[in-house]
RNA sequence: GGAGUGGUAGUUCAGUUGGUUAGAAUACCUGCCUGUCACGCAGGGGGUCGCGGGUUCGAGUCCCGUCCACUCCGCCA
């Protein structure tokens, strides 16, 4: 007698005797005979439990809820007329001759089936429910796939999987730090590691050329659909590789991961575009390609129009002008657009103007818009012809600081596309290449890398790079799917003056590089091969390849939008004599 | 820290302008029927309307506060 899984089952094993273990999936009772669907994790199988076998009958008799089952029996074809083609097994079934109940179960808190919506809150505090529902497996399954895929072509290409601590060192810029208190120094604190950045940079600097691992990072801030307190990451350094080498392999990695998990063959050559030309077109640095809708510049139109709005941020270098012209636009309510307005009011903007495009061969008769009056027809001719606007078209308009025109014409760029219905299908990767080196901050008063402080910048001279900061790019580069930031890496600064420049422009003084990133710096002048690598969110990965729309929907056990576990009801408070031991008391508020 | 949406039976939800004993489906329990497969039929049990306070003769419904979940802004080098 073999083992089999339930969904294996098929004409195949036809007279033969199976073993099965699984879960009652549902039980029925017909004609004296009891009929239960076994599930497990490779589907369903009915099982025919007849009275004749008098003790086998009588313990499937007793079996209620989910009970877990080991059942002994013949596969057998399913009598004419009750075949189940929404089974795939449903054309055989198990005559069962021996029933073992191992462990009985309380009825689940809800239907383990696919069909039946359930709130998350719900699935979370019982996921070991949820888990058995075949989508949730499903993504799991895939998950594996993804990863054993990567690291078969990884292990191929003469890459080294490498561990890196978790309890590390806190560092001061990025993210906030999860802390862990060491009892044996007290007072003092680990750090989870944001990422294996500079670990794997040491590697480099050990000789180990090419590395990689699967590994999770923690950041303690706040939550999104696709942002976990701890999530996973493909993490691989490379030396002496340049970021043409590096974006190579990667695309090596993914066409070949698309092909053998999804059946999908994604361009070869993936599609590069610089960060400047992203802001410009997409508003953002990790433009949706599906979305075929961009931002148009105005600004050069709009500096002597009387509309204070349009000529106050077209004479402002630091703002912009800009529209988005929306095909089939003219159908959208006042109620529509009045949404639209307070949608981008949501990322600071003041208003929403629009011009409704009637008939364009009319001029400023076949138009329709509160804003007309202020411009005059060769201004409205030119914005016209540079939307490239068609009758019944809407076109929006952006004036204000130019990250605000473009955080809202980029988001409303998307909302509006999946609005219309105008998401093209597929798989549109993208590399985004010269990215800033740094930028300013204004809250802070102080330049902030734009990727982190570790990237080298495309100049090496280092008295050009500290004379002007501002127009310095970085040897960066990002991979962006169907609107997503999958991965991003960069070639790094192998050189310690390099590395103190941009610390010191970083505003970091040479006593707190030495204190942070003493290390680092020491490491850098004994012989630092030039390097680089990149780190993929994997996932985000499983969520876009998976069609969740969560990254918890890929995470056997992910955290809630407060950064707990409604399973285990972590975090939560330790006993008195813990903390002593540590040298920590608590304030009596959190804030103190 | 902020904006929005939601919280009513195990689950998914309805609940009108504040008004009788808070409903439906499903799940669960009992019985019947029956090669059924979302089986069917009859009956039954099941509610701190998230929590606290207020207004009112009367609150699931209105007001204030609070907690939880989700989406987003800030934040995430």
């Amino acid at each position: 007698m073999r083992s089999h899984y339930c969904g294996q089952l098929n004409e195949s094993l036809l007279g033969q005797q199976v073993e099965l273990c699984g879960w009652v999936h549902r039980r029925r009772d017909h004609g004296g005979v009891i009929f239960i669907d076994l599930r497990d994790r490779e589907g369903l199988v009915q099982v025919v439990f007849d009275p004749v076998m008098a003790d086998t009958f009588a313990c499937a008799e007793r079996v209620r809820g989910e009970y877990v089952l080991q059942v002994k029996g013949t596969v057998r074809h399913r009598p004419e007329g009750t075949e189940n083609a929404n089974m795939p097994t449903g054309q055989v079934e198990i005559v069962a001759q021996a029933l073992e109940i191992l462990n009985r179960a309380e009825p689940p808190p809800f239907s383990v089936s696919d069909d039946v919506e359930v709130s998350e809150e719900i699935r979370l505090r019982y996921r070991y429910i949820d888990l058995r529902r075949p989508q949730m497996l499903q993504r799991l399954r895939m998950r594996a796939k993804v990863a054993s895929n990567m690291r078969r072509f990884l292990d191929e290409q003469g890459f080294m999987d490498v561990e890196t601590p978790i309890l590390t060192k806190s560092t001061p810029e990025g993210a906030r730090d999860y802390l862990v208190p060491s009892r044996t120094h007290p007072g003092e604190f680990f750090a989870l590691p944001q990422s294996p950045q500079l670990f794997k940079q040491l590697l480099m600097m050990g000789g180990l050329d090419r590395y990689y691992q699967i590994v999770r990072c923690f950041r303690d801030e706040d939550l999104r659909a696709d942002r976990q307190p701890e999530f996973t990451q493909l993490d691989i350094e490379t030396s002496f590789m340049n970021e043409d080498q590096i974006m190579a392999l990667m695309e090596n990695m993914l066409r070949k991961l698309f092909s053998d998990v999804l059946e999908v063959a994604l361009p070869n050559p993936m599609p590069r575009m610089t960060y400047a030309e992203a802001m410009s077109r997409f508003g953002v640095d990790k433009p949706d390609l599906r979305i075929p809708l961009e931002l148009v510049d105005l600004g050069d139109l709009m500096k002597n129009v009387d509309f204070k709005v349009f000529s106050g941020a077209a004479n402002d270098p630091k703002s912009r002008v800009a529209a988005l012209r929306v095909p089939n636009g003219g159908a959208l309510s006042r109620k529509e657009i009045d949404d639209y307005t307070q949608f981008v009011a949501i990322y600071g903007a003041k208003g929403l103007a629009y011009v409704k495009v009637n008939d364009r061969a009319a001029g400023r008769e076949g138009l329709q818009s509160p804003i007309l009056k202020f411009m005059p027809d060769d201004v409205i001719a030119a914005m016209l012809e540079r939307t490239g606007a068609q009758n019944n078209d809407l076109i929006f308009f952006g004036a204000d600081k130019t990250n605000i025109v473009n955080e809202a014409l980029g988001a409303l760029r998307i909302k509006v596309g999946h609005d219309r219905g105008l998401v093209e299908q597929g798989w549109r990767p993208l590399w985004v290449v010269d990215f800033p080196m740094f930028e300013w901050d204004e809250k802070e008063k102080r330049w902030s890398a734009l990727h982190h402080p570790f990237t080298a910048p495309t100049v090496n001279d280092i008295e050009k790079l500290e004379a002007d900061p501002g127009a310095a790019l970085s040897r960066a580069y990002d991979m962006v799917l169907n609107g997503t930031e999958l991965g991003g890496g960069s070639i790094r600064i192998h050189r310690s003056e390099m590395q103190s420049a941009v610390f010191r422009i970083l505003g970091i003084g040479e006593e707190e590089a030495r204190d942070k990133f003493g290390f680092l710096l020491d490491a850098l002048t004994y012989g630092c091969p030039p390097h680089g690598g990149i780190a993929f969110g994997l996932d985000r990965l499983i969520m876009l390849m998976s069609g969740a729309q969560s990254i918890r929907d890929v995470m056997a056990f992910p955290k809630t939008q407060s950064a707990a576990c409604p399973l285990t009801s972590a975090p939560s408070p330790v006993a008195d004599k813990h903390l002593r031991e540590l040298g920590i008391r608590l304030r009596t508020t959190a804030t103190g």
